[in-house]
DNA sequence: CAAATAGAAAGTAAGACTGACTTACAATTC
DNA sequence: GAATTGTAAGTCAGTCTTACTTTCTATTTG
């Protein structure tokens, strides 16, 4: 980062930028409190405030009462000064077709708008077609004008090459094709932005989830595919081509046999199905309800013995968890030792199903392999996190664009 | 990071730290190229600089010559205005003493006094002693005294907790004692840090080395134990207890022996060289020998066929070579994988025996079980990487402390 | 109990201060 | 003579300090 250096403008700029961040921040403040905050001057504070109330950006919401003199004016952001949309695309297991989650927010993060629907892209109309009028679906919900949405976030199992301008590693219908995401920006006329679903729940861990005030942190996604999203201090690793993360192509065994296994084949959806059924758990149809069953099991044999269940099947069970639970912690070992995070959080439908006594466990025998004592918890995010971290994602681009905005103004004028 | 508001004052601050830190940047700079950096006016730039210069920390160092018009003078950042330390301490394999090397450098990165020794902390005086009395040395060599020091950073094989006030994972006797670093910072009266050789090899890798313009990078070391720095555009991961890089206790195979192997047991040193001897190399002293003969044997017996040494012996020395490339990049490949980084360097003995050559076998190995096809390269410093990069990163707090106070005493005044 | 009054805080107005900018000009070198 | 460096003088923008008005609460007083 170069220091910058300017004049008067500069000066006036920072302080609209400064005060405009922390109303964004704070919700709603008065003219003392900002005062406070910023260290100006009381006149000063109402000029600033003054500007940004003329350019649309912040409005009074209120007064204050109660206290001694005149009551003090409530200020915050204009929630209408900004929008920010949030799409999530996610494959369905039992179906060809696609999940299309949508949600839209003003400037403030209140959602004003949601939607969630079942598409084909194989035989609907393209990707960029059906995005578009989701969009324009929420538009007319909240009651903007497109024009009026900065960012459109998407989410999606697979990250988008800047280089190629396309999507990779994605198995959706029409998503993979070459400009895709340039003509989606060009109809909607708006940043589009693509990022990796696993990267946006660990966005939401953080914001809304069990990962709020870490240094660092990192999302171990278990859903077919495997997935690792790493926080350092609220940056996402991303890698120097997106790779960051694909942990499932990790060797695992030293080509003892002609077969070579990786991690994939270790903790994948499927791979999990079969540890479940290698120990009797036959009827699940997914890994995430062989170990809900399993863990249910546990957790009642604690409570009052065996009951029901027989003693052969009850030990099959726990013997699925404790396998399953070394396999992951063996997976979480080599991400402590390389990048040593202060906390590793199970997330998709496995680690829900599994819940904190999966993470009790892997905990335990991820102790046994490692001598640092990493904290493992299950996922906090209650919702959607893939979405709920597409739009604080979007939102925080558009209140970026906004404060830098402010900055660069200072060159046109 | 919070915007930050102000007055003037802040702004002539900021201009005074922009133009510090273009010249620590470039160097040497005119007026008119300072005005250009800056965008500036001619007026302000020369206030600027009078203030920088009256403070010491500018100087005029000559004028141009050979253009229309008067000649410009040419500004530099002040040498004298501050200075940096760096300490290597480093075990020596023969002998139960330490190898202590120490440099001294000017606010401009110029090296001023220099000096090596080897040292038993075992009987001599205590560590911060011998560590005081180095620096008051360097200090006489390159005359200035001891106060003109603002920063000493001490590198070792360790890592420095600062929540319980000692250095962690070390080796050197007495360095482990609880207090050590705060009790030479007051002896010194100076900022002393204290930072991984790993770390700061990294550092050196970046400034002098081959990993220059790469957005992030990882090094790996080969020494008797194994070491790994990440490096994300400048910023090393350091990791929630300074654990990251730990990568000697990543567990390698599931637990098929009772007894369990990581990767410290495949590659440290002294697992090398037990390689090196399964395949014949029976008298090498180390693994870096071993592995420099075999490199040797390789690039000869492609020169002009085998010549001399026995075909079974040649044999060896090439299974060796490639066995030790598949293990490197087993473990390279789990680093690949979590962090993508757009470069891995080798460093440490082993890899320089090893040369370009063991890069590409590694590379070759690599790209059979991983499909990001990283970059595998041999260190690119030359000189002592961990002293090296020790005295980039000081040199770096210092120029640092200097910017950042010209903005603080923004508040004092 | 009601009215008057003191006190505190919010916001504004006026003028000072600081720092950078523009314009103009002297000096220097090819 | 032309271009370039550096300075001087005066202007401009933005914030600060100080002083004042207004508004509301709490306390005192009749």
């Amino acid at each position: 980062m170069t220091r910058l250096a300017g004049s008067s403008k500069l000066l006036r700029a920072m302080n609209e930028s400064a005060l405009l961040e922390l109303l964004l921040e704070r919700g709603s403040l008065t003219r003392g409190e900002l005062r406070e905050l910023t260290g100006l001057s009381k006149p000063t504070v109402s000029d600033v405030l003054r500007r940004l109330t003329a350019a649309g950006l912040a409005v009074q919401v209120g007064q204050t009462s109660g206290g001694r003199g005149p009551n003090a004016e409530i200020y915050a952001a204009n929630p209408a000064a900004g929008h920010a949309a949030a799409i999530s695309i996610r494959e369905t297991a039992d179906t060809p077709r696609a999940m299309i989650s949508t949600a839209l927010c003003d400037l403030t993060g209140a959602v004003v708008a949601q939607a969630e629907a079942s598409v084909d892209f194989g035989t609907e109309a393209g990707p960029a077609e059906v995005v578009a009028t989701a969009v324009e679906r929420l538009c007319r919900e909240a009651d903007i004008v497109p024009g009026q949405v900065q960012q459109v976030e998407i989410g999606l199992p697979g990250s988008y090459d800047p280089a190629s301008r396309t999507i990779r590693h994605i198995d959706v219908p029409g998503w993979g094709r070459r400009g895709l995401i340039d003509d989606l920006a060009k109809r909607l006329d708006t940043t589009v932005t693509v990022e990796n679903d696993v990267n946006l729940a660990a966005i939401a861990e953080r914001s809304r989830g069990i990962a709020g005030d870490c240094d660092s942190f990192a999302l171990v996604w278990f859903g077919e595919g495997l997935g690792l999203a790493i926080d350092l201090g609220g940056a996402l690793i991303r890698g120097a081509r997106g790779g960051a993360g694909e942990i499932g192509y990790i060797p695992v065994g030293l080509d003892q046999d002609a077969r070579r296994t990786d991690l994939q084949d270790l903790l994948g959806g499927s791979a999990v199905l079969a540890l479940a059924s290698q120990h009797g758990l036959t009827d699940a149809a997914t890994a995430a309800s062989a170990l809900a069953s399993a863990a249910e099991a546990a957790v009642t044999s604690n409570a009052d013995g065996a009951n029901g269940t027989t003693g052969e099947a009850a030990g099959g069970r726990a013997a699925f968890l404790g396998a399953l639970a070394a396999r992951i912690a063996w997976a979480l070992a080599g991400i402590a030792a390389i990048v040593d995070p202060a906390l590793i959080v199970l997330g998709g439908e496995l680690a829900r199903a599994g819940g904190p006594l999966l993470a009790d466990r892997v905990s335990a025998a991820l102790r046994t392999i490692s001598p640092l004592d990493t904290t493992i918890a299950v996922t906090g995010v209650s919702g959607d996190p893939v979405l709920l971290g597409a739009l604080d994602s979007a939102l925080r681009a558009v209140r970026n664009t906004l404060l830098t905005n402010l900055k660069n103004e200072v060159r046109a004028a």
